[in-house]
DNA sequence: AAAGTAAATTGCGCTGGCGCAAAGAGGGAA
DNA sequence: TTCCCTCTTTGCGCCAGCGCAATTTACTTT
C-alpha cells in the first residue's frame, strides 16, 4: 500500500502540518500489517512505537490478572493510538492493540513524536485536544458504568460506538451498521455476553434494532437514546 | 494568605518555571477560599478559570441524570484542578470540584494558560504528563470497576488514595491515615456505603485496618494488596 | 452535661444480572 | 452438500451486593 502525505491531514494531530512535516513523518513510518485477531502492541511493552490506522479497525483492550478483558476504545481509520510513550520517556503500553479486521498502521518511533513535540507547538495543542478527549470519555463511562444499570448502560455503548464507528446505511439514513459481535458490546460495556444477548433480543422485540451475527443495525436511535436516559417504558 | 511565586513550583506543571513565569501566574491569579462541602465549580459550567490548590482538599465528582455522583480524583495542595479549559476553548468543566475541608486554591483565566502554552514548551510537556496519568488512572478504574469484585475494588481504592492523600503516621511508618468517610469511598470505588462499612468492618476483624468517624488507618498495607491481588484467604 | 446532628453499623429481604450448560444458527471451506 | 467452527440464544439457578430501616456511635453546639 502507497501512502500519501496529504493523507495524514486526516489524523487529527496533524491536521495543521505543513507538507514538510507530513513527508517527514510518513518517511520515518513503517507500514505493518496484520491480520484480524493479531495485535499491533501489548499492554506492557515498551512503547517504542506510536501507531496510525490506515486501514481496517482495532480495539484498545485492558486485562486483569484473571484475563478478563475490557475494550477502552475502537480505533477507526486515520486514528492514532499508542502515542502515550511520545510523551513519557520509557513508558509501557497501557492497553494492547488488537485488529477487529485485517489491517494495516503506520509505525513510527515514539521518539520521533517526541522531538517534533518540542519544535511544534501545533502538534501539542492538537495532541492534548486528543488527551483531554479521551479523558472526557473516560471519566464519563466511569461514571456510567458506576451508577447505571445494565440496559441503560448498553444503550449508552451502543449509542457511543455507532457515533464513533458506525456507517450509515445508504437505504434510509437514521439506520446505523455495526460490525461487532455481542463479546465486543459486552466487553465495551462492562457486562457479560449472555446480558448484551438477552437486552438486544428485547431490543429486537421492540423493533429497536435488527441483530445479526457480529452485526448491530440501530433502526431507531431516538429509541435507544430514550432507554439510555431511562425515559421509556 | 500569601502566596510564594517559588511555591509554585510544587505545581508539577510548573516544576520547570523561571521565576519570570511563576511571578506572572501569581500575579494574573485571585486567591479563592472556601468552606468545607463548597464547590469551586460546577460539572456544566463554562470553564472560564483553572485553579491551584495551596491548602485544604477538594475533590472531583461527576453525577448521573439521578444525582448520584462518583469521585473521580481527590486534590490535594499544589495539584492543578480545572484545566481542560486552557486546552479546548469554549469548553465547559466536566466534574464538579467540592472542598473536603476549608480550602483555598489560586485561581487563574484558562486564556492566560492557553497563550502561555503556545510559546512555553516547558509548560505542554508537563501538562501532557499529567494528562496522560489521569488517561492511565482513569482506564485502569475502568478496567477494576468492571472486572473486580467490591472487596478488590475497595481495597485498589484505598490503596489509591493512601499513595494520593495518605499521611504516614508519625509513630510507625507503615501505618496510613486517610480523613475520608465511608460515602467518600464508596463514591471513589462505585459502589454504596453499607458494603464500604461492611468490608471495613471485616477488615477491622482482621486487623488490617481501624476505622472511625470519616478516618481510616492502615495498619497493614500489605494485607490489603494481597486482597487487591486476589491472594487472601 | 445535655441536646442536637451527622456518620456509621447491622439485620434483613430482595433482585439484577451473572454464568453454566445445552441447543440453535450462520458462515466458510472443500 | 456436508462438515466444522464460532457466535448466539435461552432456560435455569444462584448469590453478591444493594438498599431500607432502625439503632448506635461520635462529634458539635450551647
Amino acid at each position: 500500500m502507497n501512502i500519501n502525505p496529504a493523507d495524514l491531514r486526516h489524523v487529527s494531530v496533524f491536521k495543521d502540518a505543513t507538507d514538510d512535516d507530513l513527508n517527514l513523518f510518513v518517511e520515518k513510518s513503517i507500514l505493518r500489517t496484520i491480520e484480524e485477531g493479531e495485535f499491533f502492541f501489548f499492554q506492557g511493552d515498551p512503547a517504542t512505537y506510536f501507531y496510525i490506522l490506515v486501514s481496517g479497525r482495532a480495539k484498545l483492550l485492558q486485562s486483569n490478572p484473571a484475563g478478563q478483558q475490557v475494550n477502552l476504545r475502537t480505533i477507526n481509520e486515520w486514528q492514532m493510538f499508542g502515542a502515550l510513550g511520545a510523551v513519557r520517556p520509557d513508558a509501557t503500553y497501557p492497553a494492547t492493540a488488537q485488529a477487529l479486521e485485517a489491517s494495516s498502521a503506520l509505525a513510527i518511533k515514539s521518539e520521533f513524536l517526541h522531538d517534533a513535540l518540542q519544535t511544534r507547538p501545533y502538534l501539542n495543542i492538537n495532541l492534548m485536544q486528543l488527551m483531554t478527549g479521551y479523558i472526557m470519555e473516560m471519566q464519563e463511562r466511569y461514571r456510567e458504568l458506576a451508577t447505571e444499570r445494565v440496559e441503560r448502560r448498553i444503550a449508552l455503548t451502543v449509542l457511543r460506538l455507532a457515533s464513533q464507528i458506525g456507517v450509515r446505511t445508504a437505504d434510509e439514513e437514521t439506520m446505523i451498521e455495526l460490525p461487532l459481535s455481542r463479546q465486543d458490546v459486552a466487553e465495551a460495556s462492562g457486562t457479560t455476553i449472555f446480558t448484551v444477548s438477552r437486552v438486544l433480543a428485547d431490543w429486537e422485540r421492540r423493533g429497536l434494532v435488527e441483530t445479526g451475527r457480529e452485526r448491530v443495525l440501530i433502526r431507531n436511535p431516538h429509541g435507544l437514546v430514550q432507554i439510555s436516559e431511562g425515559l421509556d417504558q
